[in-house]
RNA sequence: GAGACUGUAGCUCAGUUGGUUUAGAGCAUUACCUUGACAGGGUAGGGGUCGGGGGUUCGAAUCCCUCCAGUCUCACCA
């Protein structure tokens, strides 16, 4: 039989998920078993595979095939999220390329279009995550804006309105004059722009004079100067009199300035145009400048309003000249301090950028005109006291890139308040377990009362599930359907002649997130029916990136606290928890080598697709499970072109584990090349092959638990790196070079077999990990019947095992490492027959009590003849020491006494230093009464341990002088 | 500006509630080996005052304080 010598993950990997596939294996419908659940965090609809999709991705599906091997119903949920903005904004610049604006098209026209885009390009992703090997049920496959969906998301804002929990407010939105559109943060680029602070003063108003330490001082001053005048007049000095008089004027001159200067505030603004609409001036509370001015009101040049001069924290001292106009209607800041301090609002513009008329002035002018206007006009009435150059940050419209407005809208909100505080509950009471814990207090940052804020849930966008509110003039309506709406209308206004076409329906959509945070319940239609809804709820861990742990993770929480009851009832809840997931496993971000996050902008990723073709899908999975540890971001080591400076499509992890595939590949050719016979064909195969079985079966159950652990708390790469160790070191390695005959001679069918066994076993617990070679060997171990494979095997239950036997075979191997070590040194030959003797003591004699173990020895490191003695030394030999027992590798080279000397010299020191340490901890009273007795015995054992090997080295150097 | 996280070998990371060890892994690197399952291999090495400085403790990579550096989130200066 030929097989190739490399593993070919071309040939194997679609083959398998196809069959897979026709064996619908990742298919779960309910039934009696213990259900596991995860849905996936929906990629855009019109994304590709990134960098971070695979690791998630990959997360994921180690997860849900661990749990298919363990006999649970795995139920993996796929799906696509329609992305509002994005998405719209893409369809818009298809369109445009097309030559159709889309404010020339009907919102059903747009619709058409938009649909026809998804069909074409939606799910193109969810293809090539099955090359990644996501074993997800595609029969499930569901998108956010899908019919169910989208009913679900208008059912839930019907009940949140019905609740009162929705409400309609003023809020201030980034307003795109040219497109007249509202944008979302995303959509506006700030920049750097060259500007200009100008700074104006504005008249107090105030009938009164207005004192300050300073006046009160002038006015002080100016009074002892006039006493002094009066008695000055009296006698003749009249050069001082002079002079006293001279100070008087001075006086008079310095208070009249300073109670002018008490007339007015200066304030620094880049925007004088909005100084129309001002209805406060602000400073700071704790700024002395301007203590005197409470309670004070001054005018807004030119159109002399009287505004109130008021005090709040938000002002900085040290910007500008420490006071600042408030323009509520114009500026994000400006409106909170003026909800602060309860302050009118004054829309100077129309929504084309033009001055309104509650501007009063410049009326239908540009704003940027206006602009120009008011700066002439503040200087000829003379406020415009300077202008000085400045760089400030200007947001422009991604779109039209024009200068985007704040500006006062009417949106939707959802109230914040319950629901943050059950969400934050929910992760503080352990009923959601973050992985790692820490993220709790990014969480909490967002969540606490005090930062919380309410969520605005309306977008002035058409692609996306339209609000169900339906305006009669001023009044609405919200209802699941136009009829209900128009029933409403009927009752309220008592109007029985209404129709469907005197109500209009809001022109907005709900936030993408507003369908996406019932994406846990509404995948299993658990609004309309709550059969799957039962068996699947609450989903096992939730795997996604911390990034959206505020929009997407905290909504899903509170969503989840807000109907599970209603729909599965108390009792359910109350046995299982409201919870969405009961895990959350917060992926980091992925960057490249100089930490960059990686995106399509930065051009800094290297291609997903490419990776899984040069590496094999396992190879990549390798890759991102080796480089992933929870919460951490993940560098990945796709390196750069020196020259191009662009990334390539290269990995050394990915490498190490389409490597391994290979590793283990050859491993199995080796087996499967083997000639095999009834019986052993040697003594030694006879004793060492039940050795090394046991030793096989101890370990592997060791190894179990330690992954186990490791799963447990999702550290997925150890679980990996632990397993790929130890197939590499102790099962090829080792294991299978103990039960390897000769070159060309057989191997016995049982011993043969039981290497298949534990192969196997492999295959099973590998498979989460990579999937496709494992399933591959899986089938070339043995001739399997038809659906006899690796995907659906059974997980090995960790047994007991007997770590003192291991111990004994770690501390053999240990010793052939030693032997292997002075023939390197030496200059020996590897496979030499060499001569080895062992002084004999209790430990070396309980060591080598162990059946086959001394053969094993021998067979392993080539040793020709094998003698226990009692001297101290041996002729024509070199010691070594292995824990505190001596052995004597026979030398055919001369030994070079003075390096070995300095061998040994060095081993002593070390050894030394080390006994000091310990002897320092066992020589402090207080450790020895305050430690455990457990590491105070432990610390006695070094000691003893340390004190025999000094014993043996001191001998071996006292023989060598 | 507020907050969070990270800093351990050339690189990427472990170090599991302070105590098997004067610090571990993988990769990279060095030397040697290699017709025998695998050069996509084997064997053996080298490499770290655990970011700096204080403190708590019998004992600190681990806990506390402080400083420095990086990353990110939120808020962004009229």
């Amino acid at each position: 039989m030929s097989i190739s010598t490399r593993y070919s993950a071309e040939d194997t990997e679609g083959k398998w998920y196809q069959k897979w596939l026709e064996k619908k294996y990742f298919h779960s419908t309910p039934d009696e078993r213990e259900a596991f659940t995860i849905v996936i965090p929906p990629p855009n609809v019109t994304g590709v595979l990134h960098m971070g999709h695979m690791l998630n991705i990959t997360i994921q599906d180690a997860l849900i095939r661990k749990a298919r091997l363990e006999g649970k119903n795995a139920c993996w949920v796929p799906g696509t999220d329609h992305a509002s903005i994005a998405t719209e904004a893409k369809v818009v610049k298809m369109l445009r390329e097309k030559g159709i604006k889309k404010s020339d098209i009907s919102r059903d026209e747009f619709m058409k279009y938009a649909f026809e885009w998804k069909d074409k390009y939606g799910g193109i992703i969810l293809e090539q995550l099955k090359k990644l090997g996501a074993s997800c049920d595609w029969d499930r496959t569901r998108f956010t804006m899908e019919d169910k969906l989208s009913k679900a998301v208008v059912k839930v804002f019907v009940d949140l309105h019905k609740k009162g929990k929705i409400y309609r407010g003023l809020r201030m939105t980034n307003w795109d004059p040219e497109a007249q559109t509202v944008l979302s943060n995303e959509e506006v680029i700030h920049g750097e722009e060259n500007s200009h602070l100008h700074y104006v003063r504005y008249q107090i108003d105030s009938d009164e004079e207005i004192e300050t330490i300073e006046t009160e001082r002038l006015k002080r001053e100016l009074a002892i100067f006039e006493r002094n005048i009066k008695n000055l007049k009296r006698g003749n000095d009249k050069k001082l009199l002079k002079s006293n008089l001279t100070k008087i004027e001075h006086l008079k001159t310095q208070l009249a300035a300073e109670q002018d200067k008490l007339n007015w505030v200066t304030i620094a603004t880049t925007r004088p145009e909005t100084i129309l609409g001002d209805t406060a001036i602000a400073v700071n509370p704790k700024d002395p400048r301007y203590a005197h001015l409470k309670g004070k009101r001054a005018f807004v040049p030119l159109i002399n309003r009287s505004i109130p001069i008021i005090f709040d924290r938000y002002v900085e001292t040290d910007f500008g000249t420490g006071a600042l106009k408030v323009t509520p209607a114009h500026d994000m800041n400006d409106n909170e301090i003026g909800e602060r301090h309860k302050l009118e609002t004054i829309d100077v513009f129309n929504a084309n950028g033009t001055m309104s008329e509650a501007a009063q002035m410049y009326i239908g002018e540009d704003r940027f005109e206006a602009k120009k206007l008011i700066i002439k006009d503040l200087k000829v009435s003379g406020n415009l006291v300077k202008i000085e150059p400045y760089k400030n940050k200007v947001g422009r419209s991604e779109r039209t890139n024009a200068v985007v407005e704040p500006r006062l809208t009417l949106q939707w909100f959802m109230d914040m308040k319950d629901v943050s505080k059950v969400a934050l509950d929910a992760v503080k009471d352990g009923e959601v377990t973050f992985f790692p814990e820490h993220f709790i207090n990014m969480y909490r940052n967002w969540l606490a009362e005090d930062k919380v804020k309410d969520w605005c849930i309306s977008r002035q966008l058409w692609w996306g599930q339209r609000i169900p509110a339906y305006f009669l003039g001023e009044d609405f309506f919200v209802a699941e359907t136009p009829e209900e709406a128009l029933a409403q209308a009927k009752e309220k206004t008592g109007n029985n002649a209404l129709t469907i076409n005197d109500l209009q329906q809001d022109e907005d959509v709900v936030d993408t997130w507003f369908s996406s945070w019932l994406w846990p319940i509404s995948v299993f239609d658990g609004f309309e029916t709550q059969e799957e809804l039962k068996y699947y709820y609450p989903t096992n861990v939730l795997v996604t990136g911390w990034d959206i742990i505020y929009l997407w993770v905290a909504r899903m929480v509170m969503a989840g606290y807000e109907w599970s009851e209603e729909l599965l009832g108390t009792e359910f809840v109350e046995k299982k928890g409201k919870q969405p997931f009961n895990d959350v496993y917060f992926t980091g971000m992925v960057r490249d080598l100089n930490r960059k996050k990686m995106s399509k902008q930065w051009g800094n990723s290297p291609n997903a697709l490419a990776l899984i073709e040069k590496y094999g899908a396992d190879g990549v999975r390798f890759g991102m499970l080796s480089s992933a540890s929870a919460g951490n971001d993940i560098i990945f080591d796709a390196p750069f072109d020196k020259k191009t400076k662009s990334v390539l499509n290269e990995s050394k992890l990915c490498e190490q584990g389409s490597k391994f595939c290979n590793k283990m590949w050859n491993a199995l050719r080796m087996l499967k090349l083997l000639e095999k016979v009834d019986n052993p064909t040697t003594v030694e195969a006879e004793k060492i092959n039940p050795l090394a079985k046991t030793w096989m079966d101890n370990k592997f159950n060791q190894l179990l638990e330690t992954m186990e652990v490791n799963y447990k708390s999702y550290r997925l790469g150890d679980a990996l790196m632990n397993l790929y160790n130890f197939m590499w070191n102790d099962f090829f390695s080792e294991y299978l070079e103990m039960i390897k005959p000769d070159y060309g001679a057989p191997i016995d069918e049982a011993s043969y077999d039981e290497a298949i066994g534990f192969f196997e076993k492999f295959m099973t617990i590998l498979h989460p990990f990579m999937p496709f070679v494992t399933e591959e060997l899986w089938h070339q171990l043995r001739d399997r019947k038809d659906g006899d494979d690796c995907i659906i095997s059974s997980y090995p239950k960790a047994e007991s095992y007997d770590k003192s036997f291991i111990k004994k075979v770690d501390t053999a191997i240990e010793i052939i490492s030693k032997i292997r070590s002075i023939r390197k040194e030496k200059g020996m030959k590897d496979k030499e027959p060499l001569k080895f003797y062992i002084k004999k003591t209790k430990t070396v004699e309980d060591l080598f009590n162990l059946d086959g173990l001394e053969e094993m020895l021998v067979r392993r490191s080539f040793i020709s003849e094998l003698k226990y003695i009692d001297t101290d030394e041996v002729e024509g030999t070199i010691s070594f020491i292995s824990g505190t027992d001596k052995f004597f590798l026979e030398s055919t080279i001369k030994i070079d006494v003075a390096a070995e000397k300095e061998k040994i010299t060095t081993e002593l020191e070390y050894t030394q230093g080390f006994i000091k340490s310990v002897e320092k901890k066992l020589s402090n009273e207080r450790f020895v009464q305050n430690a455990p007795a457990a590491v105070v015995e432990k610390e006695k054992q070094k000691l003893a341990d340390g004190q025999a090997r000094i014993k043996i080295l001191e001998e071996s150097l006292a023989q060598l002088n």
